[in-house]
DNA sequence: GCATGAATGTTTAAGCTTGAAATACTTTCG
DNA sequence: CGAAAGTATTTCAAGCTTAAACATTCATGC
């Protein structure tokens, strides 16, 4: 598990660990933070919200809460907050389900996911200029180092099928 | 400015694009998540009042409240109500200004500085695990390859030092 | 001096986020 | 049947986050 050996490179590779996550973190944040500025001017709407969304165009039929928390991997009690205010918006509905009255399903209305492939195609637009300064072969090469991290949950080798995130069709 | 050519292969290389940065996003979450709980569980803290106090640890003699939220690239009110509750632990202090009673200096009380020293062996040691998939050259080759990346202030070719984020020293 | 604009921080309103507790319904099984 | 355990969701308290409004203080130029 990674123990304190006491090889001399220790300290250096655990320093390179370091120093890109911190590069991942503010490459992250920075384009999230261009991302949400642009999603709240163009479209008067957040990142979250678009999340949402677009986990819910990937399912026609609907989901239910407790499986859109774990898809987004954000918190039970979270997702109920947004999907109220998408509701007010009018882009989602709350559907009970047949036989159990303590879920309900939610799925984007008509005119939900009218607004939503309007902002994925923007998004996309947005997501390949922020990125235009990488090769089509770095790209496809960074892409296969991520799929060495810990990208897909750790400790579970048991899930279902995590389905392509974002809008990715 | 990545036009929208008529080149035959946009459509690829944009989704090649935008299936990276879900990755990113992943990955920086899961990420987040471990660092955030690990820091809740063992410390009592949150991430936030981490970076706050890590960016006062490589400026001992404190900084400015706009210096501070322009290193940790947040809103200038965001970092008020985080320095005022690490104030109230007794971790950071804030400290008038000669000569210009508008700004204040904030900076780690001896008993901070301290404490985030534990915090940041034990942080980089969870980094070195959570990125123990990576081979020190894989490491060391993704690292260029986010020097291609957004990672600094895009259209400020005018940044006087980035200064290293984090706790690196 | 003193008006005017810039700089520095705080406050505010709205929303996101978590973890824990509360609520309501369903299933299990004695 | 009926208690206990489990499931699905909401509510809650605390904290993070932003953008915008606000209050002070400083600097500049008449």
């Amino acid at each position: 598990m990674s123990e304190q050996a006491t090889t001399p490179n220790r300290h250096l590779t655990s320093k390179e660990h370091l120093r890109l996550w911190l590069r991942l973190l503010r490459t992250t944040r920075r384009v999230e933070a261009d991302l949400r500025e642009r999603l709240r001017l163009q479209f008067n709407t957040t990142l979250p919200r678009f999340d949402v969304m677009a986990a819910l165009s990937r399912h026609p039929d609907g989901l239910k809460m407790n499986e859109l928390s774990q898809q987004l991997k954000v918190s039970n009690g979270n997702v109920t907050g947004i999907i109220s205010r998408l509701v007010e918006d009018g882009w989602v509905e709350r559907i009970a389900i047949e036989g159990d009255r303590r879920a309900t399903r939610v799925l984007l209305t008509a005119a939900g996911n009218q607004q939503f492939h309007h902002m994925a195609q923007a998004h996309e637009h947005w997501v390949d200029e922020l990125f235009s300064s990488l090769s089509g072969q770095e790209t496809h090469h960074m892409n296969e180092l991520f799929a060495h991290l810990p990208t897909e949950a750790g400790p579970e080798p048991d899930s279902p099928a995590p389905d392509n995130q974002g809008e990715l069709r």
